[in-house]
DNA sequence: CCGCTAACTTAGCGACGATAAGTTACTGCC
DNA sequence: GGCAGTAACTTATCGTCGCTAAGTTAGCGG
């Protein structure tokens, strides 16, 4: 790193003011850190301090400690998320449709963003922070939520409840995202094709398991698989 | 914690040709100190050398660096969590049961274990190190692809190899168990039902797929699933 | 132009991972 | 028995980390 060495290039003071203009760079540059040096830890106060032409004691005039200002950048992540999810779905009128749409550009964000992702959805929460389950529960989560409302309306999936179909459907989609991150020498071929065979899987699969009725045991879906196989003349 | 001090209690030195005997008791050390404290960073090397009554120093005698011996554990964990899905599925015969019983059995266990599962499997791995992989390799993940295997030559998924297909029902796993811990606080219900739906989803879903032939396009889903919905006697 | 205070700095604490250099005590050998 | 060799472990220390107490600068209201 070339500016490993002490940072001549003060900030100007900001004016009388305006302090809280520092807020939004201090949380950019920790996002730019984090995507930057692979691992979260080089993201370290001093040199987001560094970054923003400052001294580590004027980070904590905004943010109690490192965790909140993590949480900062959490909140900031989830925007984006959103922002990309809803940029996939545009024009797409189709509730299934649009559900594979978020759900593809979901894995594709955290592909994309390995750290920002991991930070988002693999460190220990220290306290379920407000600010980031407000986001959670908000934007990316909701525009999920409504169009699985969306497909029982479509008789695609059983009329009910959609927040456990979502939950269902988010857990297919965090599952190939985060195993591709964290494990990306495994054989998981095209990112798109993987994260398109466990989405669909899983959307499938819960139909199938509505039309099924009650608890799907061994014995009734191999019965019901056996059932499919057959050609439709013997029916 | 009580034993914040200076341990007074020394460790006595191993005689001259066991000093190979310190090394399982770090790891195990390490092991214990991740599970107590809810946070990975609360296993220092100091608290792990404190722990077993000894210097920090002596730990590098064993282990090159911290990731080395967070890798030892890593190896441990996966040995316990392949024990455990083995005794779930011991007595079990049919394929399907026996898919059902590890999944079940993988995703209790990662509830159980949250800091040893999040630091095997959520963690940055700093190198793709060739023991922890070996053990993903060889030991849980193999019963897992043997067992998908035998479903195939049950009839109960496609023929053909069994790797993507156990990669997709391992996402699924790890999805629903990962968010289960670290978002605890949204509304998953009990684990083992909300564990069942996702892994019959992912399981039966894998199966339609298959059925289905092709790329399962949004418009072909919805077909399928109508044809479905009918009842028998309209067919 | 002066005092008030917002905005930021200097200095430093304790804990961390890691290393260099030293010390202890067991063991094989005569 | 005693001594050399070395395995096993320690003391002391470095640089960095998150974080804080106490000080300093500079712009604005009076």
């Amino acid at each position: 790193m070339i500016a490993g060495t002490r940072q001549p290039a003060r900030r100007r003071r900001a004016s009388r003011g305006s302090g809280e203009q520092l807020r939004p760079e201090i949380v950019s540059a920790a996002k730019r850190l984090l995507a930057e040096s692979a691992n979260a830890d080089a993201m370290s106060i001093r040199a987001v301090a560094d970054a923003v032409g400052v001294t580590p004691p004027s980070i904590y005039l905004h943010f109690a400690d490192k965790s909140e200002l993590l949480s900062a950048v959490v909140v900031d992540v989830f925007a984006e998320l959103d922002a990309a999810m809803l940029a996939a779905a545009d024009g797409i009128d189709s509730p299934l449709g649009r559900l594979r749409a978020f759900g593809l550009a979901y894995v594709r964000f955290a592909v994309n963003h390995p750290e920002h992702y991991r930070l988002a959805t693999m460190d220990p929460c220290p306290k379920p922070d407000v600010a980031v389950d407000e986001v959670l529960a908000s934007s990316a989560f909701a525009h999920f939520n409504t169009t699985v409302l969306d497909c029982m309306q479509a008789g695609i999936f059983a009329q009910g409840d959609p927040l456990p179909v979502t939950l269902e459907l988010w857990a297919a989609a965090h599952g190939i995202a985060s195993l591709i991150i964290v494990k990306p020498y495994l054989p998981w071929g095209e990112v798109d094709e993987a994260a398109d065979r466990v989405l669909c899987a899983a959307a499938l699969g819960h139909a199938a398991v509505d039309l099924l009725g009650g608890e799907p045991t061994p014995e009734i879906v191999t019965a019901w698989l056996q059932e499919q196989r057959r050609p439709a003349g013997t029916r």
